[in-house]
DNA sequence: ATTATCTATAGATCTATAGATAATGC
DNA sequence: ATTATCTATAGATCTATAGATAATGC
């Protein structure tokens, strides 16, 4: 379905059910992790027989795919476009998002095993993740942090902070204020070590 | 069996045995991951049968909790002993033995999913951890830490970041310099914004 | 006598295929 | 005619129980 395309009646519907289908999808991910999904449980989200759902994705690989594909297209800011305050936006997001953030940390911890279709994704994702957190800071800071790190060397420990705090919230989110931790994190990049700020 | 206990031939041949099955379980898990791993593939691994595998662990939970009590083992250094120059050696150790990491990690991330059997145990040691760590920082640098957070708002940071950056070592070993970016770290932690070091 | 291990098997799942039937809209 | 959905089902697993048999060592 190329953009000059007029979609017909059907082609809506059937898109239509293809999204209910992905957003069950990502619920059933997050309450049991992909490999603890059948697509059983998937189809009677949506009211669909597990068959009737093998017609939209014609295999439960498939199905993740259309899942991974669909937190790209949320992802692909253009790089230019990112700041270090957005991320902690981003981040105030996704502390009202619970299921979310369940659903990709289920499937990361998942994909460092063996054979886990999602882990090419997630290898180049975080590939990618770094490279534009290095270019975020470099705007934000040039050649060298206040601390003296260059980008490329803070950019792991910006995305490593980002990732471990969501583990620690997703169980117990009473105790560990996401947010608040992570722009603590940003103040710690900040601060200038030769610079008094008292 | 207690400590007064003499093991008679039997039990340490048991003991071996218990102790064989948890290597191999811990091996099929990092794999697998806990829902993927068959008692099947754990019991073959040491020249069992599955059935014969439950003679010695009755259920798959009960083997999961000895690999997390035998996990436990390893980390109760009392709270006293942790210094943070061997955190950062820890994490040199860990990065040679991708498998334990593996492990855990993919433990750790299916344990956010609903009813995992590890989830309670990732919770209640997270907290303790968090604890262990702000007593880490506290003897370290006091009620302050040289960028001004207090121990406990640092704590969980410390912590996201060795599980944050464990996750991008499993998934790109070569471009992800674990060790190094956690003393990275450590640095940003101790620096003082009010000093100047050039 | 106790422990270790096996065979047999029940009972649940799970994914995917084959093919029928119903509904929809050029 | 095409699309959506269903029933039936094959073929693989998986965990756990029951109960038999072999090995071990007070």
């Amino acid at each position: 379905m190329s953009y000059g395309d007029v979609m017909t009646t059907r082609a809506i519907r059937s898109a239509e059910r293809r999204a209910e289908i992905l957003r069950a999808a990502l619920e059933v991910i997050a309450e049991r992790g992909y490999r603890g999904a059948s697509l059983a449980a998937v189809a009677e989200r949506v009211g669909l027989t597990q068959q009737g759902l093998l017609h939209y994705f014609p295999t439960k690989e498939a199905l993740l795919v259309a899942v991974l594909a669909e937190r790209d297209k949320w992802d692909a800011m253009p790089d230019s476009q990112w700041r270090l305050d957005l991320l902690a936006s981003l981040t105030e997001y996704n502390a009202m998002r619970p299921g979310i953030v369940q659903t990709f940390s289920a499937l990361l911890g998942e994909s460092v095993t063996e054979e886990h279709p999602a882990r090419e994704f997630f290898t180049q994702r975080y590939e990618a993740v770094r490279a534009t957190m290095a270019q975020v800071l470099r705007a934000e800071y040039g050649e060298r942090l206040p601390s003296g790190l260059t980008p490329e060397r803070a950019a792991p420990l910006l995305v490593a902070v980002m990732d471990g705090l969501q583990y620690q919230w997703l169980l117990a989110p009473e105790d560990v204020d996401m947010p608040g931790a992570f722009r603590d994190f940003l103040t710690l990049l900040g601060e200038a070590p030769g610079v008094s700020e008292d």
